[in-house]
DNA sequence: TATAATGATGTAAACGTTTACGATTAGGTG
DNA sequence: CACCTAATCGTAAACGTTTACATCATTATA
């Protein structure tokens, strides 16, 4: 059952060539004859040769791999856009080494001490929730990086980020709500600081300051045993007429509880999420969102990446992929 | 900006030694005097020398990375998985490299040709749909697998496998409702052939046959859009006082329009999931649902993995991971 | 005190590639 | 035919580790 891995030197042999010429026809078949490309080729086949990516990484200086450093993959989001980074990746020829950077007992330097020492040739981070910590070895790595779906908000050393303008959507939907008439708009903001989750705060209230309106802002977990008992005393105390869920499941959460209150959607009350997750589709009524195309948020990271691996510049730093709103039943 | 790695000899310089003696504090350290030790590491620290993960790799024949094979990262259950597996990962020094096997281009010939010439220690194969294919490269390769969350029906080679007892969970759920009396117990099932779905119909038919009841199985998509309409068409026209979805997802869709049609549940309909996903929270009523602990199921995948690269062998080859009930608003 | 055993370190050969450089050959050119 | 250039290929030195083996120092044994 042990396969003897094959090497590039019984291909050679096989073929009655230098290893160097092996090496070439996969590396730069311009560069060899196309009669003994064609031969090597056959008893690479044949033997079912595969150059050792190990191998090759210590000699090339490029390990073909890249690190993705994600907090955790349970989050719909970070797992959309793995997908997107997947699919790039592969076509360009780069294996995915993931970096779990949550975990009580790992701390940020752990993390990145792993990250030089894997020899990646670039990172793709795509935490939701900033650590200044983060952001700091980020800055003093050598290697390529580009962060999605988060917001840096130090402007002093630039970091390429792709994202959608969070801040705008909160914007726009909070604006809409107004324009239906509504007038106590709460927002259900996560307890822990994220600064995606902030940019939203900032549309909201920007939206809300030019209609002259006040904010309503209940600070809570993301997790939905939690929220119940927390929003259902909030809305009893609380007259509101419309809800945004700084996330899908939040919204949903919110949602449920006012209808179980009694109240009327979206007569009484609209709502409004973020991200267009599955859980958008499974509530009753169908939940209205904000639609956060997770899957192009990673492949345009992962293309960018490439260019800065391959030591091009990007012409634009901060990438903003746009974003749709998609009404549902939870709106009129 | 750029940070000139530094290698095993410049630590070997500064400490005055030799490199195997740096290398053997690194992975020997009680083979070195504890006061060289002690001036050695300081060096280590003091450089911020990390060893080449890929000349590590290359000279030790060993990578110390692992292969995770999965079809779709978006999947709950394959992202609660990872992180399982992850977690026990890092503990034992490993580092996760993924390959994702979806993508029309990409064939199973492919993907496991990248995953022999990435040198991984170990593979651990996460897909929910069984390939004949990959099962038959499986036994092909010479690196340990183990296959998680995957049934492989066939038992001429037995592939170490973790999962849980999915006909039985099937089957006790089922007898649970004909115990309340149920008599038109409906399976909302995927059209795809899934093995650990088809293991929940097997216990589902079984509890029945044993009761004397008639099946009645709907086969459906696993996207909510396309569950709809198929489902209320049904409902419409069938009677049934419980439903069995093979996924939360489905079993939401199916209560949301069992509701919709007028049915209270769970008076007159039952409802049961599996998995637990946070969808299962979501819902209204919130969904009772088979308890799948995915992440257990990951973090035993990475411990039998472990001992098989370390060339143990496994007491176990087929473990099942005990499973859980939770009765919530959608059952009595 | 001589010798054996053990402990601590150094030396150098692997690991399987890539790639700079040099050697050889083939194809023109005058 | 002599010469030059370009195409093609081989030689050998990297890449940064691990580890078998050799060497030297130290301690225990007689």
């Amino acid at each position: 059952m042990k396969k003897p891995k094959v090497t590039i030197y019984e291909v050679a042999g096989k073929a009655n060539v230098s290893l160097a010429t092996v090496s070439r026809v996969l590396n730069y078949p311009e560069k060899v004859k196309q009669s003994t490309r064609d031969r090597v080729m056959e008893v690479i086949n044949e033997l079912g040769y595969r150059p050792n990516a190990i191998a090759r990484g210590l000699a090339s200086r490029k390990s073909t791999f890249i690190g993705i450093v994600v907090p955790d993959f349970s989050r719909a989001s970070v797992a959309e856009a793995v997908n997107g980074i997947a699919l790039l990746a592969n076509s360009y020829g780069y294996q995915i080494l993931v970096f779990p950077a949550e975990g009580e007992d790992r701390s940020s330097k752990d993390v990145w001490a792993d990250v030089v020492a894997s020899q990646v040739d670039g990172v793709l981070y795509l935490n939701d929730l900033v650590l200044e910590e983060d952001i700091s070895y980020m800055k003093t790595m050598s290697m390529p990086i580009v962060v999605a779906n988060v917001m840096v908000d130090d402007d002093q050393t630039p970091i390429p980020t792709v994202n959608i303008d969070y801040e705008k959507a909160a914007y726009d939907i909070t604006q809409k709500l107004i324009k239906r008439g509504r007038k106590q708009i709460m927002l259900a903001q996560t307890r822990r600081y994220y600064s995606m989750n902030q940019a939203k705060e900032m549309g909201y209230l920007r939206a809300l300051k030019e209609a002259g309106l006040n904010p309503i802002i209940l600070r809570t977990s993301g997790k939905p045993h939690v929220n119940y008992p927390v929003v259902t005393d909030f809305l009893r105390n609380n007259k509101v007429d419309a809800i945004i869920g700084v996330r899908d499941s939040i919204a949903v959460a919110c949602l449920n509880v006012a209808i179980e209150l009694g109240h009327n959607v979206p007569d009484d009350v609209e709502v409004y999420g973020f991200q267009n997750t599955r859980t958008a589709l499974l509530s009753r009524p169908q939940l209205s969102t904000v639609d956060v195309p997770t899957f192009e948020i990673g492949k345009q990271a992962m293309e960018m990446l490439t260019v800065l691996m391959e030591d091009g510049t990007l012409d634009e730093l901060e990438v903003k992929i746009p974003f749709g709103i998609v009404e549902r039943g939870t709106t009129k």
